[in-house]
RNA sequence: GGCCCUGUCGUCUAGUGGCCUAGGACGGAGCCCUCUCACGGCUUAAACCCGGGUUCGAAUCCCGGCAGGGUCACCA
């Protein structure tokens, strides 16, 4: 049996990344054992859901490539892929289960219900703004032995079995887990509107969908129980659970969404941050594989497995995520990376600038020295633009009546020249300097300086090539004057 | 508060009873390479939450504490 793993977001906000973790971990899963990957929306909240948000997901899993074989904008044979669509298929469930007796129809109005809190507070004696939970509050509904139907709107519980001991699941990362049964109360499985909530319209799907194996984050391990009993109830068999830990910001707090930009997915793409070193970062955060550290897409999906995702909550690690980008800025062909950066050059102040060869070497030149796609299209701007500010620091430090000097020999150099390639004009630094008894430091500096308008750059000859001949002594001459 | 989960360098982690005088990565410190900046290479500081057991032997197993986290809605 091929496995079948999805991802079910609630398009109620912008991809997160516990949320894009989530969603990996799931496609590799899938992916590694052939399986299959389905997108399914959760959008029973109605106050929430919005068509911006389900978009803002679909492009967050696109831009990683984390792609599903079944779901919005593609189909599948278990379908429909979005809770809204298919109503009336909770409700015949939520109803053949108050046939079989697991659940009934509560009639219970706002009002009983706040006084059923009130009259528990002062039973307790506790104040307003205590918390109720804490001090044990469970609401058991009057509805729950009858049957008689009345002529207004009825939400539908599930009967929790009264029944002494425990139940559990074998989870693959945190293996076994129990609670007890009297720790749950009757929940709510269809709204008296008729829509079902969480756990209801999940067991429902993932049993429609075949789903064989669920990861989702921490804080659904409770959730599982009163899923397990809707399993019991319809006589399913549920899927496998894994786990997965939460994703903490540097302040130690969860990862959110209104304190913590970095949690969202898109942003990353807006710092310049490429999608497959934002994957394999995200992937080591949580999941290891001995003590490598280094993965591409292909490498994750032949090595992911749930044994080993840890345990324990992962702290979010800005200078990593950084250190993995340029690993990766520097490993990927440059032509995937001059794709990625021609939005970013053209943002930076080079509209004209194309995926050519001059790109291409201006991304190999550069990919040892950029951060980000966003650092790179910095630095490479200036290669893009006729004529340069000199630095004042940098003129006055190399630019002097020697370095000019020198300079002026280097252009003659360069003048000579038949072919201008990196391969022709580095030697060049050498030569010049030998003939006037310096180092070839001396020779370079005023160079960079005159070409560049800083005293930092990749190596001279690369540099000049991707200026082009003509600009290179348009600068040069422009600073000799 | 009840229940549940977790606890190895600052951070991510390797480690599944002897290979651990605890390894790697990021970050830090230093050195080397060098036409600048980078890249790269080398060196270095830095951790098994605490206390009891079990065992010839424990980071690894058990118990207790402590700490962090999750969850207890007609949200997901």
């Amino acid at each position: 049996m091929k496995p079948r793993l999805r991802f079910a977001p609630s398009p109620t906000g912008y991809l997160h990344i516990g949320g894009a973790r989530t969603a990996l971990f799931n496609w590799l899963y899938a992916r590694r054992h052939g399986g299959t990957f389905v997108l399914r929306i959760e959008d029973t909240d109605q106050e929430r859901s919005t068509p911006e948000s389900l978009q803002a997901i679909l492009d967050g899993l696109t831009w990683l490539g984390i792609d599903w074989d079944e779901g919005p904008g593609k189909g599948g044979g278990h379908g429909p892929y979005f809770q809204m669509k298919k109503l009336g298929r909770y409700t015949e469930l939520a109803e053949q289960l108050i046939a079989t007796g697991w659940a009934y129809r509560d009639y219970s109005t706002e009002a009983e219900l706040s006084d059923a809190r009130k009259a528990f507070a002062a039973e307790k004696g506790l104040k307003d703004g205590d918390d109720l939970r804490s001090a044990g509050f469970k609401f058991t509904s009057p509805w729950r032995d009858k049957t008689e139907q009345l002529d207004r709107p009825a939400l539908i519980r599930f009967k929790m079995p009264k029944r002494d001991g425990r139940f559990g699941f074998d989870d693959l990362v945190l293996n076994r887990i129990e609670k007890p049964y009297d720790d749950f109360d009757d929940f709510v499985i269809l709204r008296s509107d008729g829509v079902p909530l969480y756990n209801f319209g999940c067991v429902v799907d993932d049993h429609d969908m075949a789903i064989s194996h669920v990861a989702r984050g921490q804080e659904h391990i409770n959730s599982t129980f009163p899923q397990l009993m809707l399993y019991e109830a319809f006589g399913w068999t549920p899927p496998q659970f894994a786990h997965i830990p939460l994703i903490f910001a540097q302040d130690n707090s969860k990862l959110s969404k209104r304190k913590h930009p970095e949690a969202d997915v898109m942003r990353h793409k807006g710092n310049g941050i490429l999608p497959n070193a934002l994957i394999n970062f995200i992937a080591r955060l949580g999941w290891s594989h001995g003590n490598e550290e280094l993965f591409t897409r292909d490498e994750l999906i032949a090595k992911f497995d749930f044994e080993h995702v840890g345990k324990s909550q992962g702290v979010w690690n800005p200078s990593k995520l950084v250190a993995t980008n340029k690993h990766w800025i520097k490993t990927t062909e440059p032509l995937q990376v001059a794709m990625q950066l021609l939005p970013f050059l053209q943002a930076a102040g080079a509209p004209d600038a194309v995926v050519d060869a001059k790109l291409e070497l201006g991304v190999k030149a550069f990919a040892e020295r950029s951060a980000s796609l966003v650092e790179m299209a910095e630095k490479l701007r200036n290669y893009y633009s006729h004529g340069i500010t000199i630095d004042g620091a940098a003129a006055a430090k190399h630019l002097t009546p020697e370095g000019k000097v020198l300079l002026g020999k280097a252009r003659d150099e360069f003048a000579k020249l038949t072919e201008w390639t990196t391969a022709a004009i580095d030697p060049l630094m050498k030569t010049v300097a030998e003939a006037n008894a310096t180092k070839p430091g001396a020779v370079a500096q005023p160079v960079r300086v005159a070409a560049t308008g800083g005293t930092e750059s990749p190596g001279i000859g690369v540099t000049l090539e991707l200026l082009g001949r003509e600009e290179t002594f348009h600068r040069i001459d422009a600073a000799l004057r």
